[in-house]
DNA sequence: AGTTCGCATGAGCATATGCCCATTGTCGGA
DNA sequence: TCCGACAATGGGCATATGCTCATGCGAACT
């Protein structure tokens, strides 16, 4: 067969197969005897018209865009786990969306035969996730908490995110008797010290699945607006660079954990920077995109819910 | 699973899958384990944002337009065939695309090892389109006129296509040795009474595969202009309400063979509306598109091969 | 002109896909 | 509250697809 204009002449058939393939929806058996090659050729140049952009798909729905955003940022920090959840126009700043995927996706591995180890972390997301679970029976897993459940006026924290999930699950679970922040570094040492707390941290480490909010230190920052640590902490930490928190965990603009401070008192287990499980931020908000970002940076969590207006903030910046 | 908003549920589900099937190019299976369901509803729901038209293909090519073009040929017209070449915007009215599209559809099936016989009529689309096939050896097929060889000055006809495609091929080949157009009717019939003219019919008839072009009857007729009707012949046949001529037999706009005038004295193999076998007409330019949607019509022909502007005028009268 | 390199080709196989069917779960009505 | 109808689900199979490999052809270089 000549061969004049090769190049030209099969980008032709490229687009002929693509065309045939994608819009007119034949095998590629058919493409091959209509353009009269083997199949395997007719398999390459259908190959060849997505490589070549001869194609283009288009996807028309409000879902395209967070898809989109979740492969940037899973591309770009090399996330375990992402997902974007479309931004509700309707209601500007509540929790809507990403609880019911952060719960949604808590359900999905809980519904797991594979016994495994949930550590969970503190805060209104997380709360709202746990919120949107069913009553379900799941004795084979484990739930233990990071945080210590002893608010900063010593009744039981108000988002005690454990208890209600091991309530509706039946999986064992493991609170952290404590509060969030010790009042001296001595006093944080002495607990740990303890056998129980020994116990939910080495199996904290252990954890399949860590599923944390992430705090921002702006002035509505939870650690201070809860009341776990105070004014001064607060502006000492920002003095310092802090941006972020994890479990009480203070970090600064590149995700590392902050020395000092309010760090030498905190109770919590403290985040594994590239930890090989699965460690989970959950989201959103535009005060909270600076904490994210720090915290993906630092690689203290290798997976990420959040909705589409955070996520393009992020990836923006 | 609980399902309220149970549609928009599906149809994000839907969007999702799409997206990850046709952009991120993930398999069914990933798809699956990524939405958490099985691998069935997965491909239940890359099929739904297809059928939903979520998800829509652009073929960014020029090719797009002919495909499209050609596709909707096929289907106004029933075609068994269509093949429509891009216009080449540097050469205005010549045969380039359309002479090289029939004679590669030509040689593809000369090398065929399947034997065949190929019905041929005459003029300078078919000409043009023999000069492009290559010599090969192929004596096992069958090579029949339909149109005499005998120019009106009695010399051999200048557009021989029978011949030079014999002479290139090597395959047998059966010529009409007659005038196109008889001097009287009864001096036709006495032609067609003639054994090798008779041997010749009947092998047409057979033919697995005829091509033809398609005269217009304007003042640039080929008919008038290569000298095998008269201006006043072709003045009548206006009248009669004729537009084209395939293969010397003259029809009207709906693709019936007109009676009387020449079509008493043309000593051509008559066409066969709706037959059977694959008879394609190879025509392009503003001047022929009455005639080419007239055959198309009456289905004098069942294939087409053109080029994108007159497969779009063709479609858009 | 001879030789070598590179690329396209088609056979064949492992995998992915599309679809049928039995089953399950859900919803509306008695 | 129970029942029947309907739709969605996942298993399983036939088919289509993607990919590898050995081969052949043409182009470029010597």
């Amino acid at each position: 067969m000549p061969s004049p204009d090769a190049d030209s002449s099969r980008l032709d058939d490229a687009a002929r197969a693509g065309w045939l393939y994608f819009i007119a929806g034949n095998t590629q058996d058919e493409i091959a005897r209509k353009l009269n090659v083997s199949r395997a050729t007719a398999q390459r140049l259908v190959s060849l018209s997505r490589s070549e952009r001869l194609i283009t798909f288009r996807l028309e729905h409000p879902i395209a865009a967070c898809m989109e955003l979740s492969q940037r940022l899973q591309d770009r920090y090399a996330l375990k786990h992402c997902d974007v959840v479309p931004t509700d126009p309707a209601s500007a700043s509540n929790l809507v969306g990403i609880a019911e995927a952060a719960g949604s996706f808590l359900e999905q591995r809980l519904r797991s035969d594979e016994p495994t180890i949930f550590a969970l972390g503190t805060g209104r997301s997380l709360r709202a996730a746990v919120d949107h679970i069913p009553p379900m029976n799941c004795p084979s897993h484990t739930l233990v908490s990071l945080v210590g459940n002893i608010s900063p006026d010593g009744s039981a924290s108000f988002f005690d995110v454990l208890t209600r999930l091991g309530d509706l699950t039946r999986a064992k679970h493991y609170p952290m008797p404590l509060p969030v922040v010790a009042p001296s570094r001595s006093e944080r040492d002495q607990f740990l010290s303890l056998a129980p707390v020994r116990k939910v941290r080495s199996l904290a480490e252990k954890a399949d699945v860590t599923l944390v909010g992430v705090g921002q230190l702006d002035d509505t920052a939870p650690l201070f607006v809860d009341g776990f640590i105070t004014r001064k902490d607060l502006d000492d930490l920002r003095k310092m660079g802090a941006v972020g928190d994890v479990a009480g965990w203070v970090f600064d603009e590149n995700g590392r954990i902050v020395e000092g401070s309010t760090n030498e008192r905190v109770t919590s287990v403290p985040p594994q920077p590239d930890s090989p499980r699965l460690v989970i931020g959950v989201a959103m908000g535009a005060s909270k995109v600076a904490a994210v970002e720090a915290a993906l940076k630092g690689r203290l969590i290798n997976g990420l819910i959040t909705n589409e207006k955070t996520a393009a903030a992020i990836l923006g910046s």
